[in-house]
DNA sequence: CTGTTAGCGCCTTCAG
DNA sequence: CTGAAGGCGCTAACAG
C-alpha cells in the first residue's frame, strides 16, 4: 500500500470512513474518544487526504488556471507575482500554464484545466478569443487580460495601449523632439498594434512624419534597432528619439548606444513601455509608461474570486498608463534624484 | 445542467460511456459510426472532459508541484521560467504555490498537493526538512532544491554557496581589494549561511579580517549597508570592497553609491551573487557568481519526470557557481567591451 | 454522535 | 466491437 487512504484510517481507529472524514475535516459532532483515535490511526498510518478525490467530491478545487504567453522577461513574472500574491493570500493554488504563441497548444491546456481549477485567468495578446473559448465551457468563469477584441462577454482588463502610445509621444514632442521613431512590438499581437496606432495618432495630430521599424518585445530588437539608428546618426534626419513597444527593447537599444558612446538622451531619448521593474535601475533610468503589471494580476484574481463565488461581471475594466518620466528623455546631468513620480510601485 | 459529462454524451449519440472514452482517447478499437456519432454529440453538447476526475481515475494528474519562497524578484522568477520551460516541453502542467517564509502555511500547502499532483519540487532554503517531510508521504516523488541539510534521502540540486563565496573574495583579494565587507542573507537561510561561511574561511585564509553587515537579500538593505559604508568613507580602514550575498542587494548598494556619486569600482568594488538577468544590464554592470537559476530549475524537472516513472534518485546533485566578472570590479574605463565570460547564458 | 450508502466523472476490466 | 459494472478516494445526506 503506497498511499493510505480514508478507509484504512477508518479500519485501524475502529470507525466508519464517515467519522474519519469528519475529524479531518474539523466537524464538531464527534465525541473526543473517537477523535482522538482516528488523529491517532491518521498520525500512525502517515495519512495525508488525497485532495483530487475530495475535489471531485466537493466540486470545487480552490484553484484557479493561469495562461500566459510566456515566462520569459520581467513583464510575465511581474504578471504572475502579481496573481500569485493576491491568489496566495486567499488560499487559491495556482495550475500555470504557458501558451507559447501555439494556439492549438493553448486550447489544449485550457480543456486540461477544466475539472481542475474554479476558473481561469488569461492573457493572450496574440490568440484568437473566439477559437479559444469555442472549445471551453461558457459556464467556466474567466477573466481575460488584454485580449484581442471578442463577443465572449467576459470579465476583462484591458490596458489602454493606444492612449499610452499618445502620451508617450505628446511628452517627447513637449520636450523637444521631433524624428520619433517607434520599434514596435510583434506584428500579431492587439497591444503591440494599439501601441503603434497611437503613436501614429499622436504623430499625425502633431504634423509630424511616423516611422515604425520592427520588433518583437525581445531586447535583441532593441539592439538591432539602434543598431539601424547608429548608422544614420550623422545624417541630417537621423531621429532624435527613439520610443520602444515595451521596457526590455529600449534597454536593448539604450545598451547598444551606451557601447557605442552615444550620449542618452543629449543625442538621442529613449523610452519604452510597461515600467518594468528593472526600468529604474537601468541607468540612465528609463522613461515609460507605468502599466501596473503586478496590480493587474492582482485584479484579475479579485474579479475571478467573485465570480467563482457566484458573481456576474461581464465589464472591460479599463487601465490607463501613468507616464514615468527619468533620465532617457529628462534631466541628463542631474542623475542623483530621483523623479518624484517614479516612487511608490503599485501593487 | 451546466458542465456536459460523459453520461450525457453517450445518452446524445446513444452509446455507452464506455464507447465515448473510448473515441474521446483515440483507442482504436472502436467502429467509425459509432466514433462520429460521438463526436458529434461531443461537440454539439460543448463537452469538455473534467480532467480531476479523469485524474483521480487514472491515479495521474501530469502536473508537478511546485513550492518556492516567494515569487518576488528575478531569482525566483527565474527559476519559475526554467522550471516552466522543461515541463511544458514535456507536457507537464504546474502547480505552484509559494511558501511565503511561514513553515506551517508550507507544509499544509504539500499537503493540498497530494493526489493533486505525480510529484513536487521545493526550494526551501529557509524551512526546516524534518518539519516539512514528517507530514508528507514518502511515496510522492519529489526533488528538493537548496534545502537544508536533511535526511531524506530525497534527489537534490544544490548550489555550492560556500564555494562560490570563497571564489568571489579570492577574485576581490586578486584585483587588490583588502577591507572585503560582506552584505549577508536572511540569518535563517541555508544559502545565505553558507555564503559567509564561505567568506569567512576565504578572509582567513588571507588573514583579512571579516566584518559581515546583516541583510535579508532585498534590494533595500543593500541601500541601507551603502548607507553605513559611505558615512566610513573618509575613514582610515574604509572598506574598500562590498560583497553582497546576492544580486539584489549588491544592485540596491550601487544605486546608493552612484547617487552619492562614488566611484565604483574606483572607490568600492561592488559584487553580487546569483547573476539574475538585470546584473549585465545595470551600469556598471555587476560582478556577481553564475549560479545558473533557470538551468536548475530545468534539472529539477527532468529528475523529477524520471522520478515519476518509476526510477530512482536519492543524489544530491552539486552545483559550482561560476565567477563572473564585469565592470563593478574589473576595468571601470573599459565600459564598452563586454568581458567575453558573460556570454552565452545558460539555461 | 455514528455508520451506511450514494454519488462526484471518468476509465477499464470482463463478458458478450 | 460494445455494454455493464466496479472502482479511484472522498464527502454528504440519511437513517439510526
Amino acid at each position: 500500500m503506497v498511499h493510505a487512504t480514508i478507509r484504512d484510517v477508518a479500519r485501524e481507529a475502529d470507525v466508519s470512513v464517515a467519522s474519519v472524514s469528519r475529524v479531518l475535516n474539523g466537524h464538531s459532532n464527534v465525541r473526543a474518544a473517537v477523535r482522538e483515535r482516528v488523529q491517532a490511526a491518521a498520525t500512525a498510518l502517515g495519512y495525508v487526504p488525497h485532495a483530487g478525490a475530495r475535489n471531485l467530491s466537493l466540486a470545487r478545487t480552490n484553484a484557479i488556471g493561469v495562461m500566459l504567453p510566456d515566462l520569459h522577461g520581467e513583464f510575465f513574472s511581474e504578471t504572475a507575482r502579481g496573481i500569485d500574491s493576491e491568489a496566495s493570500a486567499r488560499g487559491l493554488q495556482l495550475l500555470l500554464s504557458n501558451a507559447h504563441a501555439n494556439p492549438a497548444r493553448a486550447v489544449e491546456t485550457l480543456r486540461t484545466m477544466r475539472g481542475r481549477v474554479d476558473g481561469v485567468i488569461i492573457m493572450a495578446p496574440d490568440l484568437d478569443p473566439q477559437e479559444m473559448f469555442g472549445h471551453l465551457p461558457a459556464s467556466l468563469p474567466a477573466v481575460l487580460i488584454n485580449c484581442r477584441e471578442n463577443t465572449q462577454r467576459r470579465a476583462e482588463l484591458r490596458v489602454d495601449n493606444a492612449a499610452g502610445a499618445e502620451a508617450m509621444v505628446e511628452h517627447l514632442v513637449a520636450i523637444g523632439r521631433r524624428r520619433i521613431v517607434h520599434l514596435a512590438g510583434p506584428s500579431g499581437n492587439t497591444e503591440a498594434q494599439a501601441r503603434v496606432a497611437g503613436y501614429r495618432a499622436a504623430m499625425a495630430r502633431h504634423g509630424l512624419a511616423p516611422r515604425v521599424l520592427a520588433g518583437d518585445f525581445f531586447e535583441e530588437a532593441g539592439t538591432a534597432a539602434a543598431e539601424v539608428l547608429l548608422s544614420e546618426l550623422g545624417g541630417s534626419n537621423a531621429a532624435d528619439a527613439l520610443f520602444a513597444a515595451n521596457d526590455m527593447m529600449a534597454i536593448g537599444a539604450m545598451m547598444r548606444f551606451r557601447r557605442a558612446g552615444v550620449d542618452v538622451p543629449g543625442r538621442i531619448a529613449i523610452a519604452g513601455f510597461d515600467d518594468v521593474p528593472l526600468a529604474r535601475l537601468i541607468s540612465p533610468a528609463l522613461t515609460t509608461m507605468r502599466v501596473g503589471i503586478a496590480g493587474i494580476g492582482a485584479r484579475a484574481v479579485v474579479r475571478l474570486a467573485a465570480l467563482i463565488a457566484g458573481g456576474v461581471d461581464q465589464a472591460v475594466e479599463p487601465r490607463t498608463p501613468e507616464l514615468i518620466v527619468r533620465e532617457t528623455t529628462g534631466a541628463a546631468t542631474n542623475t542623483k534624484q530621483p523623479v518624484s513620480r517614479e516612487q511608490g510601485q503599485t501593487s
